[in-house]
DNA sequence: GCAAGGGGAATGTGATCACAATAACAGGGC
DNA sequence: GCCCTGTTATTGTGATCACATTCCCCTTGC
């Protein structure tokens, strides 16, 4: 491969490199590189078992090969890529029994998520309101992707819907832990979706919505564990038939 | 600091070094220094909040600095490390909200896990015997550390039961999420043993154990989930008062 | 046709250095 | 004593190189 070396910050530079400009922290790039490449694992810009490299992410994005490798380990620890046993590294590939796994994990954790976003909002009826139109417009997004048959959008649309559920949840914790899961299974979502179409997809976020703004807990749990099953259970079937 | 370089692998070396030796793989560094610190961690051998750097704990564990860097990666990448906003490293540190939300992670997953493992070794009580003994064993453990009032060997033992009894799931994946739990909730179990002295810890393992001889899935359930609760929220009650 | 093998390209890992930012500390002013 | 200030040590990050291993492809032999 040509080696076109990345040019280091030297004190010439005038630019203020990683010093901070207006209060703002330094960029870090590794960061930058992992937010970017876990954004396209979650969205499922890549294919499961694709090979992915050092050099090479690090040459997609145009930066030099440590903050490659660091995006890369933090990926790998977060089972969002998969390492061979000759240490070799791909985007994770999905088995029947790790979607059960995923589900397991998923529906106790996410319908939790969603049960404590409506308990936080529980005395803030203007925070519930804010949360019920917010989540109300991105799944008018996701419908409209529905109808343009854009898998992308879909895609996105669906992570964003329960993501800003989750958010106002307010648990840092269990919504890194979540955000692990879905890393695991970003990947296959997408695949799915095209294969079957996303005119395939059905899902039970109007009736979390509504469980949502009637203040039902135990409505809003089952909607979020069915809008799970559902969802997983389509990946199963998908990994099943290869 | 002193700068001992480490020297590098040459072509003259007679060892082997990375090349497999009788069919075994090579050994990684950094896995292995991820494996120690890890360990380290569960086990509640470093205090919450303690400094850590890449150089030090390269020193400390005789390798170069890339080994330590990327094993501080992975942790920090599963929430057993924490990084201050001006990226330095430490131990994480206890919240009660952490807690809390630790807490309803663990308990569903947990619990799940453990009547996994009844389920997997329901067709065949070969297995299912072995694993009960080997409770009882790692149980007896426990209570001998009790007695000795020796906090390492018991927090060890009480590590050793739950993924003694989680293994027998074979659930790999959510195996890997409780493991991400565990490591952010290790350091304060240790705390709060030693605050409170190793008799005032009472467990629900006798019960699991029953639970798990007799098949009964609802009491296994109800075991482990009480068995955590009641850990947290010792450590919940040594949190809040500092 | 196909398996075996050989050679070059590519890969993950480790080591080392440079650098900017931060923390730690010492000394002086009050 | 305490706070400020300037200096020094330490820290995480990025870049680059070396190396053993593995992969890939192409040739050779049958």
């Amino acid at each position: 491969m040509k080696r076109t070396p990345v040019r280091q910050q030297t004190k010439d530079d005038q630019q203020p490199s990683r010093a901070r400009r207006a209060g703002k922290r330094a960029p870090i790039v590794h960061e930058e590189v992992y937010a970017r490449l876990r954004r396209a694992i979650i969205d499922g810009q890549l294919e499961p078992g694709r090979a992915l490299s050092v050099r090479t992410l690090a040459a997609q994005f145009a930066v030099s090969a440590m903050p490659a490798r660091e995006a890369i380990r933090r990926l790998v620890a977060l089972g969002a890529l998969e390492m061979t046993p000759t240490r070799r590294i791909m985007i994770a590939r999905m088995t029947p029994s790790k979607v059960e796994e995923l589900t397991e994990a998923r529906v106790p954790l996410e319908a939790r998520l969603a049960v404590r976003a409506l308990e936080r909002t529980a005395c803030a009826p203007r925070k519930r309101q804010a949360l019920i139109a917010r989540l109300s417009r991105i799944d008018e997004r996701l419908d409209q992707a529905i109808e343009r048959g854009d898998v992308a959008a879909y895609s996105k649309a669906n992570s964003d819907f329960h993501f800003a559920l989750y958010a106002a949840a307010d648990a840092p914790v269990l919504l890194g832990v979540v955000e692990g899961l879905w890393l695991q299974v970003g990947p296959f979502m997408r695949v799915v979706i095209q294969r079957l179409g996303a005119a395939q997809m059905v899902d039970q976020h109007k009736e979390a919505i509504d469980a949502l703004a009637a203040g039902d807990a135990k409505k809003l749990d089952k909607a979020i564990r069915l809008d799970i099953m559902e969802g997983m259970s389509r990946i199963a079937a998908a990994s099943a038939e290869g």
